[in-house]
DNA sequence: ATGGTAGCTCTGCTA
């Protein structure tokens, strides 16, 4: 089976690149970030007509997420449990698999402007309490994947400019460490489980000629639990669809499990 | 040293 994240950077402008790309690359469960609209405005019949059922957890404006999924998504949480948050950043759901439940963390982390801005303290308090609430889902799921955008680069190889960036937002010693303590919980990140090509990126930057000078971020990602590590089979990110034209400035990332 | 682009909303914010 195959999982896959993709931050869209509004759903309403990326939706016929998103049932392209799904005609294409027939995955299991998407997770979907920044749809930037409320769940009343979500494209459900385009999607179902597509085989997809799905579950929102919709915003105007900002942030809002969805898991899209071939069979019926269950015991969907929206939001980090008892953390009280006006953004919509987080859709949780178990699927039902052949090889037995399957719970799916889809995410948009929060960015944080940079470092010592409110936003910045804002994304440390949101990254502890995902971090507490993890711990417990991974306590009650051993088959449990961890998708989105994490707006972190997690060590110098996943940004074009690791020196000249270094300890500007994406590449803090802080969110870093955030990400290493989501893998002391007992996830891995999937994408490193094999040899990859040098200079792999997942956003550029819409400016500046990012995509065509791949100046980019390794930011999005799929952490898998260490019950489901020994099924991962590959980990890619897909450029094609940041080739489109007015693509989304995320590309996809894709596990395969079994 | 600053601005460059995109989306949403409507003027500035977020990324």
């Amino acid at each position: 089976m195959q999982i896959a994240t993709w931050n869209v950077n509004s759903l309403t402008v990326r939706l016929p690149q998103v049932l392209d790309w799904l005609q294409a690359n027939p995955v299991d469960a998407l997770g979907l970030q920044e749809l930037k609209l409320t769940d009343d405005k979500f494209p459900l019949l385009a999607l179902q007509e597509a085989g997809y059922h799905a579950v929102t957890h919709g915003q105007k404006t900002y942030n809002g997420v969805a898991i899209l999924s071939r069979t019926p998504a269950r015991d969907v949480v929206r939001n980090i449990p008892e953390h009280d948050d006006a953004q919509a950043r987080i859709i949780a759901a178990t699927l039902d698999t052949p090889n037995g439940p399957l719970r799916l963390i889809n995410g948009y982390f929060v960015n944080g402007q940079a470092p010592g801005t409110d936003k910045f303290a804002y994304k440390m308090r949101w990254l502890e309490a995902l971090r507490e609430w993890v711990r417990k889902e991974l306590a009650a799921n051993e088959r449990l994947v961890l998708v989105g955008d994490f707006n972190v680069a997690p060590e110098d190889r996943d940004s074009f400019d690791p020196v000249g960036l270094r300890e500007t937002i994406h590449h803090t010693t802080e969110e870093r460490q955030h990400f290493r303590d989501l893998l002391e919980l007992g996830m891995c990140d999937a994408f490193r489980l094999f040899e990859q090509p040098e200079k792999s990126f997942s956003w550029w930057d819409y400016r500046m000629l990012g995509f065509q000078k791949n100046r980019g971020l390794r930011i999005d990602h799929i952490l898998v639990s260490e019950a489901l590590r020994p099924s991962v089979s590959a980990c890619v990110i897909d450029r094609a669809p940041r080739k489109n034209p007015q693509p989304s400035d995320h590309t996809p990332v894709v596990v395969t499990l079994g």
